[in-house]
DNA sequence: ACCGCTTTGGTACTTTAGTATGACCCAATA
DNA sequence: TATTGGGTCATACTAAAGTACCAAAGCGGT
């Protein structure tokens, strides 16, 4: 928030001092139109892209990062996510078992806890809505 | 492509315009500094989002597209790639022969060969799988 | 030391999933 | 016409998955 609020303080004043510059260069004539309209367009050109970027870096949630929040918000505990995360790679409770060192059991504890805090039915249902909650 | 080369040409003539312009409009006075510049950094400020974005979709393959040569060459039916979507959903046998108006042992059969052909041993597998050649 | 919570594990049971096999229909095609 | 491939469905079976309930160990906080 307080980065955003700089970077525009700082965008506005290099706008201003570019109003500036460009005025005195043209009365006095030390430097030809064409150069500094050039400077000026290359200027917001770069700005235009960097703004755009930014811009899309927020708006899009392809990939987007996990939310933490929402975990923590389902009480989703951090051996049930680890759980989680085995079943969306496709592995048995036997191999996520084998993986974590733990037994079947244990497994299944954490999986039937883990679809109900998702309100799911099943593993791959589980995954499902795990993915469209971003939490995955 | 003709497009691309039109496009360009356009944005061309245009800021060559606006060279023109803003010379003759600094020369006579009609109009002030400010404007002008105003003009000028609005336009590339416009041209460099729109570029951005152009370029920006072009080059994220983020939520690629299905891969329909993959599902041809894994000699996945459309039936079975039917079933595989809503696997991929997280429903059971029971509920995709229901919304396909289907009997249960029809969506078994396609599940198992659907397994075979993703060299998968569970349908959370097959998911994974799918999801990683793109098909899905 | 006690509390609350997680983690781990077990038993016993029901429900899905998945395999194997065979059968029938239908459309395209060799 | 006989064959091939896809789709449908069934039975019988084994293997996972999932539920319910219980219990013990561990651990940070008060």
């Amino acid at each position: 928030m307080k980065k955003t609020i700089l970077v525009f303080g700082l965008l506005i004043l290099a706008i201003l001092l570019l109003f500036q510059l460009s005025k005195y260069t043209l009365t006095t004539g030390d430097v030809s139109t064409e150069i500094v309209v050039s400077v000026i367009a290359l200027t917001f050109f770069i700005i235009g892209i960097y703004i755009n970027k930014k811009s899309l870096h927020k708006k899009t949630p392809d990939s987007a990062e996990i939310d933490k929040n929402k975990i923590k918000e389902l009480e989703i505990t951090a051996r049930e996510y680890e759980v989680l995360q085995h079943i969306s790679a496709g592995l048995s409770n036997k191999e996520i078992g084998d993986t974590l060192f733990l037994s079947e059991s244990t497994i299944k504890t954490h999986v039937s806890n883990l679809l109900v805090k998702l309100n799911a039915k099943r593993r791959t249902q589980a995954v499902q809505i795990a993915k469209s909650l971003n939490i995955i």
